[in-house]
DNA sequence: TTTGATAACTTGTATATACAAGTGCAAATA
DNA sequence: TATTTGCACTTGTATATACAAGTTATCAAA
């Protein structure tokens, strides 16, 4: 059950992002070469390329011959088109949660025009909804559909304070690993405005995601409301 | 001046990326195994996996180990949120384009909020602005803002019936490589609703969107409306 | 029949190496 | 002085190899 070692450019790329991310490293500076990666690191190139690679495919850096890595900005707004999850992209403001439907077991009514396999329509899902405040200002609800398949006390666990993505992670060794997306403006129904406590036509975001996991044919789906207003939603491609 | 050859990994990139969406390849079907590409390509494992590894980074493709490289279905939806262009995305729908502002040298007024270097300020930009119809509806209206850097012959081309990202790439060798991109739901103003011919309440989706190239220091900016009533924007992450 | 081991596949990780090609600077040259 | 040349450095591409680890089917044993 316990969790392998993580491959060595894995954590030579979880060691560079983390530099980006905490300033060691800023806007228009050049990493290390990869030789020198090479040295203190005691890898060869390739395996120092492979880190890069990822760096360069998350944006954090780009790459020019013959020149060096170059150090990019960070994601400045609320990174939920990335892979990371809500919780962690907000970044410095206050970021709180409520929950407004408990999980509980249920049958689908969709997956949010997904389609869904026959073994996962037989289990039913696990259905859950929340609230998501910035500084105290409702910016995001979201419904989360999973397939209710064998994640023992999965219902009972508090999703207050840490993020759906950690939990899977930790204490059900699924990673998400991507997945797809619509996205569409809106006006909400009279449900989520009261929500957000906005009036009729305040024009709303909405996405619908299918979540790929490492678990092959194992995904899970959320529908995310987002008022826009203040915070808009920053992806990098 | 001419285009170098594409490298190998490239090249095969190309070839499986094409029988995927020419249908060759379906969704759910196994590629052939990385050892049988390489015999069948005269290539390496390694060259064959950074090839295998492109199509990853797109969706095209999910991989497992023991079992091989799984395709995945195409984005049904607009992949105006993917790499490729508009134009590139629609499919069989019959998209056409309208130029409602002819390209032109002006300043800029902005760079829809992204930071601009003092290079760029000072050489003014290119603008144009496009509406683009999908079977006779207006779904997207474009405001372009492209550095005035040496492109000659750049305002008198047609951008009818061509994508503004393959004139670059063929004419210019300039190539899109990634970029960062804000969203926002909102209800649009006067001159976007009468282009759109909605109503005043009519939620529409921004994007802006800032597009790095292949050549360093080289980015342009884009302002994408869009109708999402018929489409959404889907994309894979 | 069911179970379990095994073999033959698959992708994942990592090393070692070589040369091509772009960049930038310093020394040599005009 | 201005220009060119060359060198040292960078990333880009590609080969060859080895072993780890997950999947699947087969076959033998219980």
């Amino acid at each position: 059950m316990g969790k392998k070692e993580a491959p060595q450019y894995r954590k030579l790329y979880e060691l560079l992002r983390g530099l980006i991310e905490g300033g060691t490293y800023k806007y228009g500076d050049l990493l290390p070469s990869e030789n020198e990666l090479c040295a203190t690191h005691q890898l060869t190139r390739p395996t120092v390329r492979k880190a890069l690679d990822m760096l360069v495919n998350e944006g954090f850096i780009i790459r020019q011959q013959g020149k060096g890595s170059i150090v990019q900005g960070l994601p400045k707004g609320i990174g939920i088109l990335s892979l990371t999850g809500t919780t962690s992209a907000i970044g410095q403001d206050h970021l709180t949660t409520q929950i407004i439907v408990k999980p509980h077991i249920t049958g689908w009514e969709n997956a949010f025009g997904f389609e869904l396999s026959e073994r996962d329509k037989s289990l039913g899902c696990i259905h859950m909804e929340r609230l998501r405040l910035i500084n105290e200002k409702p910016v995001f609800y979201d419904i989360t559909m999973i397939p209710n398949l064998n994640l023992p006390r999965f219902t009972s666990r508090s999703f207050e304070n840490r993020s759906l993505f950690d939990i899977l992670r930790k204490h059900y060794q699924i990673e998400v690993k991507g997945g797809e997306q619509k996205i569409q403006a809106i006006t909400a129904d009279a449900r989520i405005l009261q929500h957000f406590r906005v009036q009729k036509n305040h024009p709303i975001l909405r996405v619908d995601r299918k979540l790929d996991t490492n678990k092959a044919g194992f995904s899970f789906y959320s529908q995310i409301y987002c008022n826009t207003e203040d915070y808009s939603l920053i992806g990098r491609f």
